[in-house]
DNA sequence: GATGTTCACGTACAAGCGTACGCGAAACAG
DNA sequence: CTGTTTCGCGTACGCTTGTACGTGAACATC
């Protein structure tokens, strides 16, 4: 399918701040960028304007405002760059970095025992859908 | 501490590599990634050099072979590498990450199971240790 | 000891990335 | 209307990354 070229660092903050408020002009985008990192208008322009040569994102003119929205889904290029990530690291096993998280990653009494749950979901539901 | 400059992903298959096999010249190192994936011996050469010049390995003139040994440790650059990635899809919560693994990641059932283990674990082993 | 092989090392070079400037037009302030 | 601010758009530029070639020295083979 659309085999997008892979974002990179840059392009993937502004592209995650397109899916949390939804359509904007660059304004709108550079607001929340500019706060957390200092970043440019002009550069969010151009990393917009990749977003969208790479397919991640579309545009429409409004009367002469620019208005952004994301195409790809956070969960279809959070699934790819996650997969990327295990291959270079791990050579493509999971386990491996799911195992680093929860010993590595500063994760709460609670929030382990919320995953605890999640797995038992999970363990419960296999075999009935799909 | 050292902090270093990350490194990209080809570099990263490289240090990957000298981990697996521990101290070696190019052409061990070469050997398993041509196989893998048909890298040039000087494309093998200049990953090298420059894990070296990014202060991730270690490397001496052995007779008249160079041989490169891992500097940096893989707790270490996993740690980095992926909390990077975590800042850069989730803001820097992992929760989100690991959810996306259990429920994306193509785990099997015995694996569920062993992972539901290590959190009993680490339930456990909190507020004894250290 | 001439010839082919294997290195280290310097160098290269196009594409990608981070970061932005400048210009000309539209919108807004007075 | 005129000056100022705001945009879109083209362009730029140094750095990094992926990928490798060429040269000259050391080694191995005949």
């Amino acid at each position: 399918m659309g085999d997008r070229p892979s974002l990179s660092k840059g392009e993937l903050d502004v592209a995650r701040v397109l899916w949390e408020i939804g359509p904007a002009a660059v304004r709108q985008v550079h607001e929340v960028l500019a706060k957390d990192r200092g970043m440019d208008f002009s550069t969010v322009q151009t990393y917009l304007r990749r977003l969208e040569s790479k397919q991640y994102a579309n545009s429409r003119l409004e009367g002469r405002i620019r208005v952004y929205s994301a195409r790809a889904k956070p969960r279809t290029v959070i699934r790819q760059t996650v997969d990327e990530l295990v291959d270079v690291l791990f050579g493509g096993e999971t386990m491996p970095l799911v195992k680093h998280l929860i010993e590595d990653g500063d994760i709460s009494s609670d929030q382990l025992g919320e995953l605890k749950n999640l797995i038992e979901r999970m363990e419960q539901g296999r075999g009935e859908e799909e």
